[in-house]
RNA sequence: GCCCGGAUGGCGGAAUAGGUAGACGCAAGGGACUUAAAAUCCCUCGAAGGUAACUUCGUGCCGGUUCGAUUCCGGCUCCGGGCACCA
């Protein structure tokens, strides 16, 4: 055993001996217990982050403590291969996607090796390759036989100048991210997944997850938003439309019916397009709605505005006519595309109502005799709903909220000018992205058949590789040889289509490959997947919170029911670990856009507190405009670089400290301030290791004849395993499992080692910290385990158990507080009763002194912890 | 704008069912060892007051419940994540 710690030594034998025993590759075993530990697969973006490396070290500590306990534990790795950062990628450096993502997946792969994470490789894949996405096609053409997809219009991001469809992420204050050219709303036929018709599913299920956060159910839970209304029939006033006919809304809320005092149309709603006919401004209004991004957060935020159109409809309890206003934040196709206002009982219909000078009608009075109404005293008395009932309502007048809501809704229905109904805020998923980069959609669009789902023996449709994309559409319209094909239905000349799958459709059923991900024969092999799945430890970002684990989870179910898997859901445990978070620097470009920079090619400036003033770059030493703490990522390149530390400390090291920073589910500033610690503490460990391996061989231990100062010393690794156990185990919180091995060194270093039972003591003590660390620093445990005379490697040695008779103790230490601040301790027997606990602490000099001439008016004793004495 | 989180010393964080606020570590200061440096070891380390014993204040802000609140409740502020084409 060598005297210096030798991070890069020890962590090449310990992978080398992974490797050459295959130790992370399994197998079906009939009787063990298996254990599937997953963490998000990366998108291959060039190099680790520190975001990955702590995903993936939360994810390989669990698997490996999993496998300690005596499971049959699969942890498998692959990639997120297609995407939109590739074709970025090939624009700006005219290499093609698929080269530069190969390129990146051979460097992530030798750091996930140098990190030491126990994956079995043997089951990698990889999304963008054809034998992964022909399953994917092979599912769309059955959920597309099945009605499961189905093709309907919809709304993207126009960029007029390049000619392309645009992500939300490349439209910046509504311009085009490259072109600099304002954004236009453009409608196209896409493929859509019917995730609608899982939404009571989806929500339900959420009920029985108990191995899931509460925050990401109720995340999930708001965003199905399954709610309760009605639709709403409104007669067209045939005056002022010209035209017979009903304006259809859904509401939430029939029972301020009463209240409605104007309806609000989409620009796109066909009375809208009535109006603007012969309406110039009207017209101008219309155009300006279709500008500007699609995505909610510019909706949402963007100034309500609103045109009248000259047309009314008529009110289907009072008769009254209603104006028809056309609005910007009415959005088509969400919904009817109209919506009811009623000025009085919502906030934006409030803003509107004052900003145009249309009446507002309460209807809802609280029964609390201060109720005068204004903007300011709205949500208060509104939250007051149990205790308000209608007003200026006719015959519901008087009615609480409930009572009107089934009233006015009954009355609706028996004039049918209405009906009861339940909607989903949940949206149906589409899927079509105009992009070369992504798996290709098998359809076939025949002048005669019509669109054919391309047969099984056609698939997979391979995307061709070697395409470098311009920015301008989509490359494989250009690629006549990728088009052009016959009809498998009759055979006539007919186009594929080009339009590629969004990826997290790739995303959204990884996991369940995983268990056999070699297999020809069908998408999974039944066998395997029914011995894995489902998966018992999800590990990821809490950014994927929503999108991602709700597309997994609805896709579990499709494949549910085309009898692939046999559990309802995919994640039986899930971790969100928080985000690694850095600063973000950047300058402006000439046309709008950002360019950005990495921390590492800045100096920045700080006050005396430590707050960032100013930011310079390195390279030229001007000015660039500090952007805020974000989330590493690609685009706001704030990713920091791990692999300089990992080439500096080992992988050991940078496991410990990104353990140890904080709890998983905690976001994380990244600062690399304590990596020194994380060193230090490294080296103490192997030092003492190697002092006692040093010196020889030790007696066993025996129990019986251990002194009060050894017991002590017995006591505090007894103690450490039972705390490290519950935050390894339960909790989930790595940073005081290894707080608790760190106190049991500072205890190990200073136990002295004169008698043979001290030296059999310190040998328990050691192999308690090897094994509690060996999940968090597997390679210096891989050898101090050896170093410490096991023949069989630390990564099969069993967890260890705390010795309930080392835990007990004679005497307990009490805390003593008057009036709730504390006072003062005193030691009682363990066996003390509360009285002899009462009696002790009323003796107690310090309870005396500030007791003085009070009277005791109460004691409360909590049994082991404390006495509390009432005085006034 | 809407939904979900977070805020504790100079810093990362701890306090497992409402019971000692600051575990563990980083940084800093002082000391030992050394020719010197590094490494290592020892001590101090929330704020204010006090020679000291000690006292008072202190977990983003305002209020409430309780013998007792970082923890529970109500109202805010700021920060982070998501908002359906970033992944």
């Amino acid at each position: 055993m060598h005297e210096q710690y030798q991070p890069r030594d020890i962590e090449a034998a310990a992978q080398r001996h992974w490797a050459e025993q295959k130790s992370f590759e399994v197998t079906e075993q009939a009787g063990k217990e298996t254990y599937y530990c997953l963490s998000m697969f990366p998108y291959p973006s060039g190099r680790l982050h520190m975001g990955h490396v702590r995903n993936y070290t939360i994810g390989d500590v669990i698997a490996r403590y999993q496998r300690m306990l005596g499971k049959n534990v699969l942890q498998p790795m692959g990639w997120d291969a297609f995407g939109m950062p590739a074709e970025n990628a090939a624009i700006q450096h005219k290499v093609a996607p698929a080269a530069w993502t190969y390129e990146n997946m051979a460097y992530m792969k030798a750091q996930f090796t140098q990190l030491g994470l126990a994956i079995d490789w043997s089951r990698e894949i990889t999304t963008c390759k054809p034998d992964y996405y022909r399953w994917e096609q092979w599912l769309f053409t059955q959920l597309y036989k099945k009605g499961i997809i189905y093709k309907k219009v919809g709304t993207v991001n126009w960029d007029p100048v390049d000619q392309t469809v645009l992500a939300n992420e490349q439209v910046i204050d509504g311009r085009g991210w490259r072109s600099d050219a304002l954004v236009e709303k453009r409608e196209i036929p896409m493929y859509y997944f019917k995730i609608t018709a899982y939404a009571d599913e989806l929500l339900t299920s959420l009920d029985d997850m108990h191995g899931w956060p509460e925050q990401v159910k109720t995340m999930q839970r708001n965003w199905i938003g399954k709610s309760f209304g009605a639709d709403i029939l409104f007669d067209y006033d045939v005056d002022s439309v010209g035209i017979d006919g009903q304006l259809k809304v859904y509401t939430t809320r029939p029972d301020t019916l009463m209240g409605a005092t104007y309806v609000a149309v989409a620009a796109e709603h066909p009375l809208a397009q009535r109006a603007a006919t012969n309406n110039a401004e009207l017209t101008a209004f219309i155009a300006e709605c279709k500008g500007g991004s699609v995505a909610e957060a510019d909706m949402a935020t963007m100034e309500k505005k609103g045109l009248p159109t000259g047309q009314f409809v008529i009110h289907p309890l009072t008769g009254d006519k209603l104006p028809v206003y056309v609005a910007n934040y009415v959005l088509w196709g969400y919904g009817e595309g109209a919506v009811m206002a009623v000025p009085a009982h919502d906030e934006r219909d409030f803003a509107f109502a004052n900003k145009y000078q249309l009446p507002i009608q309460q209807v809802f009075a609280s029964s609390n005799p201060d109720n005068s109404f204004d903007a300011q005293t709205w949500n208060d008395w509104y939250a007051d709903k149990a205790h308000v009932s209608a007003v200026n309502s006719g015959k519901y007048n008087g009615l609480n909220v409930q009572d009107a809501f089934d009233g006015i809704v009954a009355d609706l229905e028996a004039q049918q000018h209405g009906e009861r109904k339940t909607q989903f805020r949940l949206r149906d998923w589409g899927i079509s992205r105009q992009r070369y980069w992504g798996c290709p959609i098998p359809i076939i669009h025949c002048p005669s058949c019509g669109d054919v789902a391309v047969p099984e023996d056609q698939l997979p449709v391979v995307l061709p590789e070697n395409v470098i994309p311009d920015g301008s559409g989509n490359p494989l319209n250009k690629m006549p040889e990728f088009y052009q094909c016959k009809c498998p239905s009759c055979g006539a000349d007919a186009r594929r289509e080009t339009d590629t799958m969004d990826t997290f459709v790739e995303s959204s059923w990884y996991y369940a490959r995983y268990a056999s991900p070699h297999y020809e024969g069908g998408l999974v092999e039944k066998g395997a997947a029914d011995h894995w799945l489902p998966v018992d430890q999800y590990i990821g970002g809490i950014e994927h919170a929503i999108l991602h684990l709700l597309y997994a989870r609805f896709f579990h179910k499709l494949m549910r029911d085309e009898g692939l898997v046999n559990s309802n859901e995919p994640f039986t445990k899930l971790l969100t670990q928080g985000m690694v978070i850095a600063e973000t620097y950047y300058r402006m470009r000439p046309n709008g856009g950002r360019e950005w920079f990495n921390p590492d090619q800045v100096t920045v400036e700080h006050d005396s507190k430590g707050k960032a003033l100013s930011a310079t770059l390195i390279s030229d030493g001007q000015p660039v405009v500090i952007g805020g703490i974000e989330k590493m990522s690609k685009s706001k390149n704030n990713g920091v670089d791990p692999q300089v530390m990992i080439d500096e400390y080992g992988a050991d090291t940078c496991r410990l400290f990104m353990m140890f920073a904080s709890p998983p589910d905690m976001s994380l500033e990244w600062s690399d301030s304590g990596i020194e610690g994380a060193s230090r503490f490294m080296k103490r460990v192997w030092r003492l290791a190697y002092k006692h391996v040093n010196a020889g061989e030790h007696d066993g231990l025996d129990i019986a004849s251990l002194t009060d100062e050894q017991k002590e010393i017995r006591r505090a690794i007894h103690a450490v395993i039972k705390h490290a156990s519950n935050d390894v185990g339960q909790h989930q919180k790595f940073n005081t499992a290894i707080a608790q091995v760190m106190t049991l060194m500072n205890v190990l270093e200073k136990a002295p080692v004169e008698t043979a039972q001290d030296r059999a003591l310190l040998h328990e003590g050691l192999e308690t910290v090897v094994l509690l660390l060996a999940p968090i620093t597997p390679h210096i445990c891989h050898e101090l385990w050896q170093q410490l005379g096991h023949s069989t490697p630390v990564i099969d040695a069993t967890w260890p158990h705390f010795d309930e008779t080392a835990l007990v103790q004679d005497t307990l230490s009490i805390v003593i507080q008057v009036n709730g601040k504390l006072r003062g301790h005193i030691d009682v027997p363990a066996t003390a009763s509360r009285e002899e606990i009462e009696t002790a602490a009323r003796a107690n000099e310090n309870v005396l002194r500030y007791v003085g001439d009070l009277t005791i008016r109460k004691v409360i004793v909590v049994p082991n912890k404390l006495v509390n004495i009432v005085a006034n």
